[in-house]
DNA sequence: CGTTTCCTTGACTGCCATCAAAAGTGGTGG
DNA sequence: CCACCACTTTTGATGGCAGTCAAGGAAACG
């Protein structure tokens, strides 16, 4: 068997600032009150100096910006610092598709590193604050310190298994099992930030929650209004109150008959 | 705000021998002949003799047998060396869910990264060899050797790559698209491992095709049948021939009418 | 050779997309 | 402050795609 060239392609790195956008370099991991959430979960001292020593630059993005799209070279991880983000792929025919949302202590650009060009683009639902970590001196980073490596792989994997849970949504559940899924999926996401599991407000629209699920804007729409109606959820617009927790969980998993 | 404790579990690494199944130990990567596929492609001398250094087993798996399953403890990754398998996650109700394929060369087992614990397990849908790496003894290599830490990180990137590709596959696409997208795949994956594009052996059913593309098995053999019908393939039980590859890769992108 | 599993095809049903319209919301500028 | 416009959301009516149930046939397995 002849064994083709490997298909590989090696990352490209281009040691330039960012486009556009002005920002405040020089942000601290060891002083930043989101470190428990985000990337340097779990660090010690050492590591966090050297996280420090980075002096990676904090950006604001304003609602409906992008962070990065896709194709575009791949020099920098964000760290989430605070706002809401949701990534889009563009699918061959101009469609989009919502293949994620993000909140505070998420990182954002990791769909890079297979090829070293986004796959995705990341834009804010939200006024939003990034933290930029230049991925190639986080690399090397990881080469001194076992923390940091398994910091960046645990989020690597988290990814993984995040998207399989979507994967999984979406090839066994119906729309109802799947409004509910994604309401107790944001719900959780609250709570482990220090927010309310039970009332929140959310920055996406019914389009963009649809497209995320495989509905249509009506579906999800429709859905949540039965789930009013039956006394599951309160919703008022992008603001919602679960009112039977319990109730929604077993619309989830109430497929085996 | 408060921030809770970090939900980052500690990868639990038990230095015990696989559970089973003989293994011959001592495999050699630089005489390997699926090296280019596999995990060291790109790999120079030096890493080269250090992946060979790890000696690691090689271990037969026959059709049906699992590899690793739910929830198992994280000890190795298994790079694919011949065979096929599918890779399972179960659903809270009993059903599972056919969430990936994998041909040599392919890398199983990372999607336990991110908890220490598998997320989904792999079978083999015929007698396979795969190579079994200890994860802990990789990623000490990892810290040495930056070759090491972009195959990894290579691998870790394509995974999330393909299954963003699979959500937009069940999100967006209906039956013949899906279809005529797995066709194109398995093709694309087969001319890259040295076989025809236009001709092989599916060694999964119907069945875990259909849960793969989120349809049922019925759904997929009607399909299968249109097509042939359509004079776009020649179907014959599990062997496939393309004979019009333009004609399908049009049944994936004409959703914009 | 019998048994089991897999595949195909048909008939029917139902879930959800689509089309459509009305009501609500937010932003802008006169 | 209010009028105006664009956008989002809700709700209804309809139709189509694919799931389900069912049965016959083919292949695989022991």
């Amino acid at each position: 068997m002849q064994t083709p060239t490997p298909a590989i392609a090696p990352v490209q790195f281009v040691p330039a600032l960012h486009a556009g956008v002005p920002a405040a370099a020089g942000q601290r991991c060891s002083t930043c009150s989101r470190r428990a959430l985000c990337l340097p979960a779990g660090y010690a001292e050492p590591e966090l100096q050297a996280m420090d020593a980075l002096m990676f630059a904090r950006r604001k993005v304003k609602a409906g910006e992008r962070l990065y799209r896709q194709g575009e070279n791949f020099h920098f991880v964000y760290a989430l610092h605070s706002g809401t983000f949701k990534s889009v792929a563009a699918v061959h025919g101009g469609r989009e598709q919502v293949t994620g949302f993000h909140l505070a202590g998420d990182v954002l650009g990791l769909d890079a590193l297979a090829e070293g060009r986004h796959a995705s683009e990341a834009s804010a639902l939200e006024d939003s604050e990034v933290c930029a970590i230049p991925y190639r001196q986080l690399a090397e980073l990881s080469a001194g310190s076992a923390n940091v490596r398994n910091a960046v792989s645990h989020r690597l994997g988290a990814q993984i298994v995040g998207e399989q849970r979507a994967l999984l949504l979406l090839a066994s559940m119906n729309a109802e099992e799947r409004v509910a899924s994604f309401l107790l999926d944001i719900s959780a996401r609250m709570q482990a930030r220090g927010y309310s599991a039970r009332e929140f407000h959310l920055r996406m629209s019914r389009a963009e929650i649809g497209s995320y699920l495989g509905l249509s804007l009506e579906t999800v729409s429709r859905v949540l209004s039965a789930f009013q109606s039956q006394g599951l959820v309160a919703v008022d617009k992008k603001n919602v109150r679960i009112l039977q927790m319990e109730g929604l969980a077993r619309s989830v998993e109430r497929e085996l008959h």
